[in-house]
DNA sequence: CTTGGCATGTAACCCGTTACATGATTTG
DNA sequence: CAAATCATGTAACGGGTTACATGCCAAG
């Protein structure tokens, strides 16, 4: 059982969906590729922790609709009691910042706006997630209480959306390193 | 040529290292074990982006002290204008926060506290490499340009602060809602 | 008429971690 | 006396990406 493993019957705790599903909702949280999402389920399912019903469709492919199981909770709430991995960030920006140097200054501005073009669209994306589980939420957000089915949504978005708005108060700040 | 081995290149495009130094110095911007570097610096040498000279020591094992070639150096310059890789972050926590309502408010608030923690204590390291550059810098480092061998330092030590400040305000936010 | 989305799976490969191996010095 | 630091390396294993494979439908 890898921490992929478990994030995969996280999401399977909020609702039932088919590996393609989960493997485009794990992406915020730990990207993963269909290729490792679908042998994993299968492991899952052989120790019981999901099980699955096929459900034949005409104008799309056939799918394998995936839910948990009891025992799949039980796991799923032992290992959040478990000591939980630093987080891990490989950032290909950072190193070249790093030696930034080496360039001139025109060469340097140019990476950075197109960093903060990323930055921008990334809060773009979470300012939608925000809006769509508004819309989905009964009560407003900032009532939302830990047992909502919504809370962790809402405040992974809040955590994310401070993250970005750091980034970019950093690039604004590095424009100005930079003229 | 993946990723780290720039890395490693861009690090000994300011001192000549060790591969043991390389390993410390690397952590922050790419995390690698020393069994991944030592044969990455073996074909970097096979390239002839690098070189070493054997140091005898009499206390301490010998050591093979790398540095840059000219040839190592244009390869770098050229991967930092080619495009860069988004960011990859793989973080335990956030999955858990996801189906955070699974388990009961002590039991959140508990694990709350400790990642603030570990926040707290990042932001102390940055804190001491900020003293450490400043005790370096001849110049005030407000005034440090792109040119500087201390401004990639200087500018990603407080990239990670704000982003380490943005992550405890979080902390301090979803407290109360915790409450 | 080609590209992208839905939907599942396998195989080969590269990247990264853990473990094995050695050995002296310093610190607790 | 045990653990940590310096210092280098290899081997085995698990995690993650790319590529191979199939096939239908909708949109541009």
């Amino acid at each position: 059982m890898n921490t992929l493993s478990y994030g995969l019957l996280s999401l399977l705790s909020k609702d039932s969906r088919t590996g393609y599903e989960l493997m485009q909702h794990i992406q915020p949280f730990w990207p993963a590729k269909h290729s490792q999402i679908y042998p994993l389920l299968a492991q899952l399912e052989q120790m019981g922790y999901v099980e699955f019903v096929h459900v034949p469709q005409s104008d799309k492919p056939d799918k394998k609709v995936y839910s948990l199981t009891a025992s799949g909770l039980k796991a799923l709430q032992e290992w959040i009691g478990l000591p939980t991995d630093a987080p891990v960030t490989r950032d290909e920006f950072a190193l070249k910042v790093y030696c930034i140097g080496l360039v001139d200054k025109d060469e340097a501005m140019k990476m950075l706006l197109e960093r903060e073009n990323y930055y921008i669209q990334k809060k773009e994306q979470y300012g939608e997630s925000f809006e769509k589980v508004k819309r989905l939420s009964k009560k407003p957000l900032e009532e939302l209480e830990i047992h909502d089915p919504l809370f962790g949504n809402y405040v992974l978005i809040r955590k994310a959306t401070l993250k970005v708005e750091a980034d970019l108060f950093w690039c604004e700040w590095m424009k100005s390193k930079l003229k």
